[in-house]
DNA sequence: CGCGGTGTTGATCGTAATCAACGGCTGTGG
DNA sequence: CCACAGCCGTTGATTACGATCAACACCGCG
């Protein structure tokens, strides 16, 4: 906004963030070049094996991340050890609770994972001098309140079968896909293992492989190797998420 | 913030808003008496009794609102007429998809209801204007998400029993006592119809009917009449929602 | 080679849905 | 005034969907 700063050249714009994500439709894209360059300073990018935790349920928040490539799985487990993932972060989605002390839920990496950390005082001190960052960050909760509520409707009052096919919709149109065969035809690589889907959708490990053999059989989808998914067609998928 | 408007009184505080809730914990608590003023011009209150409809789905948002008393529920529906119940609004919250062009659910009054209205072009001016304002909107809608997300795991998790426990521990918490009888004794007027907490909680309303039964049989509530419910001991109703 | 981890498939069981009947309350009209 | 319909909630009988228990296939790895 102010005057001096619009003839900053973009090669001002710190090496990490040139080609992130999170510049274009992230969090970083509310930012300046004067304050990206400050954030920069504070970041670093971390990589994090599938099954890794990057923050655990009701431990004090040390950091926020933005997600760069993989899939984080937020989820929250009971006394006796039931477990439900309550959001899949995707790239470039912002992973923490603002403004939180201590962590609602547990992250975990679902598959190999690239996250762009920042620590808790940085992001809130930026956040308290950016309206248009505060902006930006309260767009992706909105997002996420809308998803969770969607999430609620096939937790509550869907079939099994139905929510598997809303889980890989839901898949299918998030992941980038492999070789964009085009044709209406995706093919993609499973980010989630057959325990974390069940997780996700309030079902077991077996109804979870029941229902994607039903599926197989139906020629709804194909499964090469274990993790490869193709979607013949997304619509007769959607068809069947009721 | 800025030194002229520190001396003004508490009298040009408009008359609508001196005894409202949404001034102290609620949205316009975030409000210089002189937006309060503005604000004001744009809204009114008004009675919706219960079971009457705010908005619906898929239609466009024309105005927001505050819960002022009584209890708001939002629901969404499946085309074959499935219906989940995704939030519950108490006073003072807020209620409204902010920058939202549709309502992503139908809000419905849960019992007599009493909304401040604001419309949306006036609200959002306010928002763009005052950070602060924006800052208390994040605040409730992370609430909201944290509570989606709790409700997630109660959806997705908990046994019938469970839920229905569940569900009546949160109206405990949320809504106001009746006569404070103390001595951890909690009793209440239940604002929903066994349909809308079958819907609430994913099941049938038999099988709430059923679990109600079951909570008074083991005496962890009293039920009077078909609305007013007694809570014995919080503690034993917490011990049971899983 | 055996082992642990992950996923599939089959057999049986149990919880909540469905189907059904009925009780209480309210409002309406003869 | 009472008869009756309509709505809401409760309770009982039966069904069905998904959980549980169990066996096995596949794969990478020591």
């Amino acid at each position: 906004m102010d005057a001096p700063r619009k003839d900053i050249h973009n090669s001002d714009i710190p090496v990490l963030c040139r080609s992130c994500e999170a510049r274009h439709r992230g969090m970083c894209g509310a930012l300046e070049p004067a304050e990206l360059v400050t954030l920069s300073r504070h970041t670093r990018v971390v990589r994090h094996e599938a099954g890794t935790q990057l923050a655990a349920e009701a431990t004090p928040v040390s950091s926020y991340g933005n997600v760069m490539r993989g899939v984080v799985k937020l989820s929250k487990v009971l006394e006796d050890g039931r477990q439900q993932i309550v959001g899949l972060q995707f790239a470039p989605d912002f992973v923490g609770r603002l403004y939180g002390d201590t962590n609602a839920a547990t992250a975990e990496a679902a598959s190999d994972v690239e996250v762009c950390r920042v620590p808790k005082a940085a992001l809130e001190r930026l956040v308290g001098a950016s309206p248009a960052l505060e902006h930006r960050l309260m767009q992706q909760t909105l997002r996420e309140l809308d998803e969770a509520r969607d999430w609620m409707v096939t937790l509550g009052r869907k079939t099994a079968a139905e929510k598997v096919a809303s889980f890989l919709y839901l898949i299918a149109t998030h992941v980038d896909p492999l070789d964009s065969a085009e044709g209406k035809c995706r093919v993609f690589e499973m980010p989630l293992s057959r325990g974390d889907i069940a997780d996700f959708l309030g079902l077991t490990i077996e109804t979870v492989s029941r229902q994607l053999s039903k599926l197989r059989a139906d020629k709804v989808i194909a499964i090469e190797g274990i993790r490869r998914v193709q979607v013949s067609s997304l619509e007769r998928l959607r068809a069947r998420c009721g």
